[in-house]
RNA sequence: GCGAAAGUGGCGGAACUGGCAGACGCGCCGGACUUAGGAUCCGGUGGCCGAAAGGCCUUGGGGGUUCGACUCCCCCCUUUCGCACCA
């Protein structure tokens, strides 16, 4: 007998993958198509275990899929821009692109290693300029539609990566690379007009069903929708001349409590402040106090409690719908990038005003009333925030809450004052990064015709190669003379290019539709390709993208949509979220020192006992620890099947199909075990996706082979001088080969190596991806029998075994006659017979005996 | 604070539609084979009582629905994650 020694099969095996070339697929109508998708990788240098798993979980997947007939996409590639790219090379003076080339070449050979079934001929990197064309191609069209635009604003800055961040970029008041807190800077950025689809991306998540609902529910809280009203408050006239026309908007999404508005809070960035301030006795000690509230922004406000604070302008407005005048304040704790940077303030019925209030002084009015009981402003403690019935609010008194809503947003309309309106949390998306690697933007600024695009014939706008990354804080591309010096493509004359590049998110954002056609040099793809690949069937990757990558990728997917090219809306029809991989408790990092390479388990045990573990250790979904002896654990089982198997093999190669034939019951219940296992382990992996269980569901089915063998006289002894085994009943022989080739078939999504290596050995010449899935026989997995437990009062007291087909009335009957010790003397109050599959007798003691 | 998910042996986990709790693996214990075993094969392994047969208890805690609850409902505890002044 041979042992098995994976890293010789492994490596035998991954040689003739790549030669026949045997993952690469084209398009072909007649088979059903499934596109496997893993979130392509960012080139830090070497995956550890944490990593590979993902690709792991979509291997299964795709492998299966593929055994099954269909035609399989499985495509891998890089998210090769970014700054931990630029930040070695302003370390160890290596260029970014030297850098990100060598960890794309040592991780690719970590992944075809592990054996991981992609198409390497569809593989891409964003950095390469027949990738990042294509960015700047959607950039101009996004450009001329207006979701491209530029302006100046305040942006979201982090000092250590000294790069603007967008809003989805922002982790807890830090950057979400590095941590360091964000800061506020006032620059000319590039945005994607997201909001545009704020409210398709929201509606559209019903239509999510087989994404993780978690992700669901982030998406939806991040657009963050609610509907109410803006309402016009007209400035009551200082000294000033033509302030008269002055109006505060606020937004509110209780309008129905606007009777209760007793005074007006603006953001510290709202515009009017400033005109104020101007207006005031003292304009200076007036600036200094918004400043001080201006610089409290963000980082203050995000990370940690911030006291409330506020002061009054010494203004007033009129509250439209009481017409009395009412004090406006500045307040620390009003954002000026929600809804109008204003909000009416209704102490009695939302609590950070009547907290204010409280502190202030300012007056309470109860304009809502519950119906239980009664509130008096004067004895609140608390707001009341909930649903009632108006008071003191004129006409609408008396009315419901819900449709004092209604009524009072049609009345501000009718009286022009103000309008229904809904608000998003969700901004737009800042774009522009200063740094050096990255997509150019492709826009050529003109003093005389303005911002212009780069026209499709100048495309790719290409990365000038430099040496110096300033990491100052402007781009690095100002410094390139030749880049950015440039004639207007419109009049000719000179014109300065854009020196700012895109965040990284934009080359995700749409990279798995260049996958349906990754060297197309006339559009990003063609619209053929990605109607047959398309939508992504299986997507999987971490539930850290849950609204970074994913929600841009919607974004994207409409933007692709509404040019013509892509006739879907979502992108992604399952997604999967897979947990990650802990050793000591905490996620592996370099930093910590806890990563496990899987070069060094593949080594040792082999690529596919590293695969077979990480799938069998937990579900896909969940967190795992990192175990040494787990892994050994899979080892040995792959080396317990490798040692049946290959014991077998010359006395079942030729052994023909037990189809039909007289077998015995050991024999009968083998054929038994084989094809309940083919039912459970496909019905495991897809639709399910429990890949744990598929796994222990196939070692139960060693196991049952190792006892059968022992039965038979034919198990290993485990010796390198045995002799193989000798089988001389036909049939004995038919349904062990039945029984080995199933298993050796339901094994290789998990571990191809050593199921190529055994099925060629079984005798079978043309590969495994020409073996097909296997097909479950319901009449062969039948039990003949079946064991029936059997309850007293709902505690198991015995079991019978009847036939399969057995009549209610004789499961009964038997049930009965097992149990008679704990029913004599007893009444039977009732019998259950639970859908034979357990029985319950139902007593208590008989009359009389108490 | 708000929202969501989860809590099962020493450990990872299983239990599909309310029907035998603890599959499978790790670890541990024992046996066989062996000069030897950290190889291999076989067996045991939730807790308590018992020599055994068997009995009692057991899915974070408490209540409820049901012939029957890890599963459904209510309350509480714990953990993890998300949001966190969004008017």
């Amino acid at each position: 007998m041979t042992e098995y020694h994976p890293q010789d099969i492994e490596q035998k095996w991954q040689r003739r993958w790549q030669e026949t070339r045997a993952f690469e697929v084209t398009e072909d109508p007649t088979r059903p198509k499934f596109y496997c998708l893993e979130m392509f990788a960012y080139p830090s240098g070497h995956a550890h275990v944490g990593h590979v798993r993902n690709y792991m979980i979509g291997d299964i997947i795709a492998r299966t899929r593929r055994m099954r007939g269909y035609n399989v996409l499985h495509p891998f590639g890089w998210d090769a821009f970014g700054l931990p790219a630029e930040n070695a090379a302003i370390k160890n003076k290596v260029h970014p692109e030297q850098w990100t080339l060598e960890n794309i070449a040592h991780m690719k050979g970590q992944l075809q290693r592990l054996g991981i079934s992609y198409a390497w001929e569809r593989e891409i990197a964003t950095c390469l300029p027949n990738y990042y064309r294509w960015n700047q191609w959607l950039f101009t069209r996004m450009f001329q539609r207006r979701l491209a635009y530029r302006r100046r604003s305040n942006v979201n800055w982090c000092e250590s990566c000294q790069t603007v961040l967008a809003n989805e970029q922002v982790v807890d008041g830090g950057c979400w690379r590095c941590g360091t807190p964000v800061t506020i800077r006032d620059l000319e950025q590039w945005f994607f007009r997201i909001t545009a689809y704020a409210d398709e991306l929201l509606d559209a998540l019903g239509s999510l069903t087989a994404w993780p609902e978690k992700v669901v529910m982030m998406q939806r809280n991040w657009i963050g929708r609610s509907e109410g009203a803006r309402v016009r408050f007209p400035v009551v006239a200082a000294a000033g001349p033509g302030e008269s026309a002055d109006t505060v908007e606020v937004f509110t999404t209780r309008i129905d409590t606007i009777f209760g508005a007793s005074f007006v809070l603006l953001a510290p960035e709202h515009p009017i402040v400033d005109r104020f301030a101007a207006a005031s006795d003292a304009p200076d000690a007036f600036r200094a106090r918004v400043a001080r509230f201006r610089a409290q922004d963000r980082t203050a406000r995000l990370t940690g409690e911030i006291e409330k604070e506020g002061f009054d302008t010494g203004r007033q407005v009129i509250n439209p719908f009481t017409g009395q005048p009412v004090p406006v304040w500045v307040a620390n704790f009003v954002l000026g990038d929600y809804g109008t940077g204003a909000v009416m303030a209704v102490p009695a019925h939302d609590q950070r005003d009547f907290e204010f209030a409280r502190k202030y002084g300012l007056p309470v009015t109860v304009v809502i009333q519950p119906l239980d009981r009664m509130l008096a402003a004067e004895a609140l403690e608390v707001a009341f925030e909930d649903e009632g019935v108006l008071v003191s609010s004129a006409t609408f008194s008396g009315l419901p809450a819900h449709e004092a809503r209604a009524r009072m947003t049609a009345d501000a309309a009718a009286r022009g004052i103000g309008e229904g309106t809904v608000q998003y949390r969700l901004k737009d998306w800042g774009v522009s990064r200063q740094r050096y690697w990255g997509t150019p933007i492709p826009i050529i600024q003109c003093e005389s015709c303005g911002l212009v695009a780069v026209p499709d014939e100048d495309l790719p706008v290409e990365l000038p190669n430099i040496t110096e990354f300033s990491g100052r804080g402007d781009s690095p591309l100002a410094y390139v003379p030749e880049f950015v010096n440039v004639p207007c493509p419109t009049c000719g004359r000179p014109a300065r290019r854009e020196t700012d590049t895109m965040d990284t998110f934009v080359d995700s954002s749409w990279y798995y539709y260049r996958f349906c056609d990754p060297t197309n040099d006339q559009l990003p793809f063609d619209p053929a390709k990605v109607s047959y690949w398309g939508p992504v069937d299986f997507y999987s990757g971490g539930v850290e993208h849950a609204i970074l990558h994913l929600i841009y990728s919607r974004f994207f997917s409409r933007v692709f949509r509404d040019l013509g090219l892509v006739s879907i809306d979502e992108p992604f029809s399952r997604l999967l979220t897979q947990g990650m991989v802990l050793r000591h408790g905490a996620v592996m990092s370099k930093s910590k020192g806890n990563v496990v390479d899987p070069d060094e388990m593949i080594a040792k045990y082999g690529a596919d006992a590293l695969r077979l573990y990480v799938m069998f250790v937990a579900p896909p979904e969940k967190e795992v620890e990192w175990s040494d002896s787990g892994l050994e654990g899979a080892f040995r089982f792959l080396s317990r099947v490798w040692r049946i198997v290959d014991h077998l093999i010359p006395a079942i190669a030729d052994a023909p199909q037990p189809t039909g034939m007289t077998l015995e019951p050991d024999e009968r219940a083998l054929r038994r075990k084989t094809h309940d296992t083919i039912d459970r382990v496909t019905r495991d992996i897809d639709p399910r996706m429990h890949l744990n269980t598929a796994v222990s569901t196939l070692m139960t089915m060693v196991n049952e082979l190792y006892a059968f063998c022992e039965g038979q006289g034919l198990r290993p002894a485990g010796r390198d001088d045995e002799p193989a085994a000798v089988i001389n009943r036909r049939e004995t022989a038919a349904v062990l080969r039945e029984a080995v080739e199933a298993l050796v078939l339901l094994l290789s999504p998990f571990t191809p190596h050593l199921s190529e290596e055994l099925w060629e050995r079984l005798g079978h010449h043309d590969g495994l991806s020409a073996a097909g899935w296997l097909q479950a026989d319901p009449i062969v997995a039948r039990a003949e029998e079946i064991e029936i437990p059997v309850q007293v009062n709902g505690k198991l007291r015995g079991r019978i075994t009847v036939p399969v087909d057995a009549a209610e009335a004789d499961i009964l009957a038997a049930a009965q006659a097992a149990v008679v010790s704990h029913v004599a003397g007893m009444d039977v109050v009732k019998t259950v017979v639970a859908n034979r599959r357990l029985v319950n007798i139902v007593v208590r003691p008989a009359k009389g005996t108490l």
